[in-house]
DNA sequence: AAGGCAGTAATTGTATACAATTATAGATCA
DNA sequence: TGATCTATAATTGTATACAATTACTGCCTT
């Protein structure tokens, strides 16, 4: 494979440590669902592909791992994560306390330059709706982290940041296939109502929208509950 | 240094990932307060005391270091976290939501049998409180992660789990030197105000606890608001 | 032909080796 | 004396090597 991986810059200073980049890439594709709960994720594959050792790449697992994107099984490697029904909704239900915080903290507080980066943000996203569901699905969940990093609390934004990551798993496995989770304009809703400066209202679109989320999210796991061959034999068998 | 460090069993396969040790030994070390904010964490003095190679140490402290207890600073090697004021503040918040959350949860659902584990527990806390400081400040966080597992919330037990575990380092840092943050009295109010099934006051009284836990942690913050020397010279410079 | 079993290949877990960076101590010079 | 620079030591970042476990293939047995 020699240097094809690193080809511009031989040996400048890397500012980042090491494996940041294959860090972002693999959980844009997660989130992106590009990689499926479940797959597979071969230590040897992803280090080649990004010339860097297992070294790097087992560390990047790990801490993909500890914000529950990725599965680790002893002696048997790591594949991206299947959240159970169970565990969706306990994250779905972290989400709500959190994101009401959220609005509750930003209300009244909320300044025009965040409301402009707000709009510009759903703004993005209807461009986005065109070009295709992978895009959309991402920047749907990063309306929820900026505003959650518009909150000012750090631990707030770090949880939320994981919690609506994880949801693109939810969506993969639960949900209609590539349909972004999240609808453009309930998040322009959303932004209007903190500008309103109505606390009571602003919270009450935000846990409409959640409801919606989560409707959409859970929506086919009536179909298929998990993807368990016992189950989508019943309708086949007398 | 030979093998002082694995005596008894030569080469048993290890039913853990090697590393668990190590883990749970700094971070009960950290928890504790054996091992201060700001104490450096050198790879190969840890490696050493416990028989492994640096390779385990690393991951450890990844670990350490995803769930906010260490500090990791590129090509400086790790160190015992020192939350700033701000996110002692930030912390402190979502504890709150999260906690009236888990007694939200709680009341009204809880079995006897989990009572008599927090009944147990607190009796323990009592005991504790005569060996010495360490293990009650340890315990007495124990008490919060052990409510929030029985809320049956895999997601909020892992955050508190992380939350009330940093409370430790702010506690280290801005509050009374080797006083528990939370009283043995107020944690048996809470079990009780469960028992009772009355959720406004189960969550009062966990909101009242929660107050009170947070004025002992921010405490000596106006004394010492910072191990700063600046701060410490201006009592004496003119 | 189906199932089980051995041997081999592939993959992961851990330790060590090497490279790069930072900290330390000693020497030099004003 | 004090500061700065340099050489050396200590520590971290990364890659590779080896050990252990798991997955697979093909053969053998019944």
């Amino acid at each position: 494979m020699s240097d094809g991986a690193t080809p511009s810059k031989p040996n400048r200073r890397h500012d980042l440590p090491r494996g940041e980049a294959v860090y972002r890439a693999l959980r844009r594709a997660i989130i992106e669902q590009a990689l499926r709960p479940g797959d597979k994720l071969p230590e040897d594959v992803i280090g080649e592909r990004f010339g860097v050792s297992r070294t790097i790449v087992r560390g990047v697992l790990g801490r993909l791992h500890a914000e529950g994107l990725v599965e680790l099984k002893l002696n048997r490697g790591a594949t991206v994560a299947r959240p159970s029904l169970e565990e969706a909704c306990d994250i779905f239900e972290v989400r709500r306390s959190l994101e009401r915080d959220v609005v509750r903290r930003l209300v009244g507080r909320v300044t025009p330059r965040q409301i402009a980066l707000l709009e510009a943000h759903v703004a993005r996203e209807g461009e986005a709706r065109a070009r295709g569901a992978a895009e959309s699905i991402r920047l749907a969940g990063e309306f929820h982290i900026l505003l959650a990093e518009l909150s000012g609390n750090a631990v707030i934004a770090r949880y939320i940041n994981e919690l609506v990551s994880r949801c693109s798993l939810i969506l993969a496995l639960y949900g209609r296939p590539h349909s972004p989770d999240c609808a453009v304009n309930e998040h322009l809703e959303i932004v209007a109502a903190l500008r309103s400066g109505d606390a009571g209202k602003a919270i009450a679109v935000m846990e409409h929208h959640l409801d919606a989320v989560t409707e959409r999210a859970l929506l086919a796991s009536a179909r298929t509950p998990q993807r368990d061959i016992r189950a989508i034999l019943d309708a086949y068998a007398p």
